[in-house]
Parts: C-alpha cells; structure tokens; sequence
DNA sequence: AAAGTCAGGATTGGATACAATCACGACATG
DNA sequence: CATGTCGTGATTGTATCCAATCCTGACTTT
C-alpha cells in the first residue's frame, strides 16, 4: 500500500512483538495462525515467518504439531533475565561510558526528555518506546551490535510483564529519579556510578514484576 | 519417511546447519532458495523457515528482496563474539562447579573421550559436536537455560570459522592438552582454575580464527 | 567513449490449496 | 463407573502458483 512498506512480514513481526510485549496476547495463550493472519489481511506464510524469528528471541516457544504458544515465566525465569541483564549491562556500559561526549550525553536527555513526556501522555506503549530508547542509546554507544542485541533480546523476554511496571502511579516516580541519576553520573563520567544507578534501577523493575508474577498466578 | 521424523524442517534446519558450519556454504555466498530446496527435496517454504531461525542465531544474513547470505565476520566481530563468550561462560562455569558431583564429572569426562576419539577418527562434523557436548555439558551444569542459549548463539556465530581451527594437526594437541586442564581442574572443584583454562582455551581458538580471517581474505 | 536508461530474465515475497497430524469427544468395553 | 479406542473436526505443515522486486546487460544519447 504504501511506497516506503519493506517486505510486508517485518511489519508482522513488529505488529506481533508489539501486541505480545503489551499483553494483547497474554502469556501461555496459542497464536491461532489462521486467526490471527486474517486479522492482520496477510496469509499464515509471513506469519509463520514472523513466529520463527519471535522463537529465537524468546518471545513464543514451538511445539512441533502443536503450534506456537506465548511464553509464559516463572520468577526463577524471570531471575535469570534479570542476572544476565546486569552482567551485560554492566560491560556495555564500562564500555561506553569512557568514549562518551558532552553532544552524546545532551542526545541521551533528549531521549529522557520524551520519556517525561510519554510519561506525562499516559501512552504506555509510546513510554514503553521511549523508556527503551533511552537506556539503549546508552548501550549501544559501546559499539558492540551483538552485545546490545543480546540485551534487547533479554529486555524482549521480559517486556511482557513490564507494561505492568509502568502502570502505578509512584512507580513512575521512581523510574523518573533513577533516570535523572543515570543521566547527572553520565554527564560525571562516572562509568562505576551509571552502573550502580543501572543495578538498582533494574532491582526495582525485577521486585515489582517478581511480585506481580507470584501474586497474579496461584497455581499451575 | 521415518516414522520419528520430526517435522521435517527441523531437519533441513540442522542439514542447513551442519553444511554452514562445515564450510560447504562458505561465508559470503548467497543462499539460493530453490536450488537448495531442490536439493534437500523440500520446498521453499521449510527452508526460508529454516533460513529465518538461522538468521536469529547470526549464522546467515537477510536483505530484504535480496535473499539470504552466510554471515561473514570481521576481525572486530570475532572478538566482540569472543569477549562476550568470556563474559558469559565465566559466569555459567562459577554457577556450575559448586554443585558438582563426582558422577557429573566422570559424565564429562565420557565426553571428552569422545572428543579424542573422534580426533582419532579425522570426522570433523562428529569432532565439532562432541567439542560443543563436552563444554556444554559444563555450562549447562549451571541451570540457567537463557544463559546456555546465549552461548549456544555465540559459539554459533563462530561455527562457520571454527571448522577450520580443528584442521590442523598441533592445534587439536593443544585442545586435548587444555581439555584435560579443564576436567581436572573440574575435578578439584577450583571454579576459578576452571575459568582460567577456558580463558586461555578460548584466546587460543581466537587467535587461530583471527589469524586465519585476516589472512585469507587480501581485500574485500 | 562514457554515462544514463530501459527491457529481459532471474530471484525472492506472498497467497492459495492440499496433505499430515493432533486434540477432543462419543462410544464401546471391562 | 472407569478406561481404552476410534472417528471427526480443527490446526498445523508443505507444495505449488502468481506477484513484486532486483540484477544484468545492451542500447541509446550526449
């Protein structure tokens, strides 16, 4: 339809990443292929597609015969997610801290500046892109493209319990004052700080969704 | 055919593996759907699924309206690959060695007993997997299955060049000699002696590779 | 002669149609 | 009443066919 669509199936993939990472399709739920391709207008091959790569990141497991299911985790999962993460966090960010300048450090806040926004809008999914946005711009300034794919694969896992996160009210608040400190030990310097306001950032994030999974799922 | 055939495109999966791994599809060409569908008897379908998984695991490369390409790594790529496999395999060996039992050892061992004999035997296809068997059998010892699939992808990405470092007769003297450093330090229960045998297990793969990368290819 | 343009063929992207497999429920049987 | 078996419908897996895009080479134009 439109001149700039590439290869109409990345637009799937995203559509589904998206629909699966806000909760649109919950955990533990089967993709009916033909279902849902026909809701998309495409046919169930671009899905299918789609579906595989989505696998390799985690986000949906395959059963052979059976079909394509949304992952659903558990808090030792969710555990070791979150350990993988500061382990690569922390060396993304040594790396890029260093090599980092004053325009560097003024694009991040920008980027900041719109997750106050999208904040302030109340559009989850827009302060979901932002939030992302934000911390990645940090990690890929270390110029390691497969070290910050494996965090945005780690970050996917878990996507599907953060929009929870976002949704209290103080919670926001404390997002808002970790980021503002990553971003004053950014602006320091401080590589050894920035990885400090990360960790406990990132702690707050694993105790709300930690406590959300126990609580929302009494069995099975 | 086989009646415990498994979808068989998991098979063109592994086939398609496999021959990029051993450099039947050296790094470069482009993958010709058709051809290659015609040749493992399938249609296209299976195999651009199968295409698509290899792309999550950065064997292959896709360009939309252009096809697919075996993944060709620069010296900077390999040792991004090689830093972040020191990374994570420090962390799965510290994780595994404390709950280690004699039984799990002596499994280990099997394994490595494999591996010479398949030396001995000069088939590089059944070498490469029982390399991969013995040292995953430690990572996995860890528990952490998302770490394990990290290095599963990393030590993928560097399969395509891998073959070539077990070719050569004094580089698998070395191996054995340092395999056995492993298990024995495995044996004693030494975490730390663990990791310092894969470290330098590992820098000599890198070295090898990178040498091998940088040399045979004068341009381009 | 050099550079831009355009057709033809080749290759990939996607849709439809058919085959294989599985889940579920009814029925028979102990 | 519990349990095993079988058939039917639904869903996934694969092949074939058509459309869209790209690469290559020759031709035109300056």
């Amino acid at each position: 339809m439109n001149a700039k669509t590439p290869t109409a199936q990345e637009q799937v993939t995203a559509r589904l990443r998206t629909e699966i990472v806000t909760g649109l399709l919950p955990p533990g739920v089967q993709v009916r292929q033909e279902a849902l391709a026909a809701s998309y207008g495409v046919s169930r091959v671009p899905l299918r597609e789609a579906l595989k790569i989505l696998e390799g990141e985690g986000l949906v497991q395959y059963y052979p015969h059976r079909g394509f299911f949304v992952t659903e985790l558990n808090v030792e999962d969710l555990h070791e997610i979150y350990r993988l993460r500061g382990l690569l966090e922390a060396e993304a960010i040594a790396q890029a801290v260093p090599t980092m300048h004053e325009d560097d450090v003024e694009a991040i806040e920008s980027l900041l500046n719109a997750v106050d926004a999208a904040v302030l809008s109340g559009d989850l999914q827009q302060l979901h892109q932002a939030n992302r946005a934000f911390h990645f711009a940090i990690f890929d300034h270390a110029g390691l493209p497969r070290l910050s794919r494996l965090l945005h694969q780690l970050w996917d896992a878990t996507d599907v319990y953060r929009g929870l996160y976002f949704q209290e009210e103080d919670h926001r608040d404390l997002i808002a004052h970790e980021h503002r400190g990553i971003l004053a030990a950014l602006r320091s310097g401080d590589a050894a700080a920035v990885v400090e306001w990360q960790a406990g950032h990132r702690q707050h994030s694993e105790q709300a969704v930690s406590r959300w999974i126990s609580g929302a799922r009494p069995e099975s």
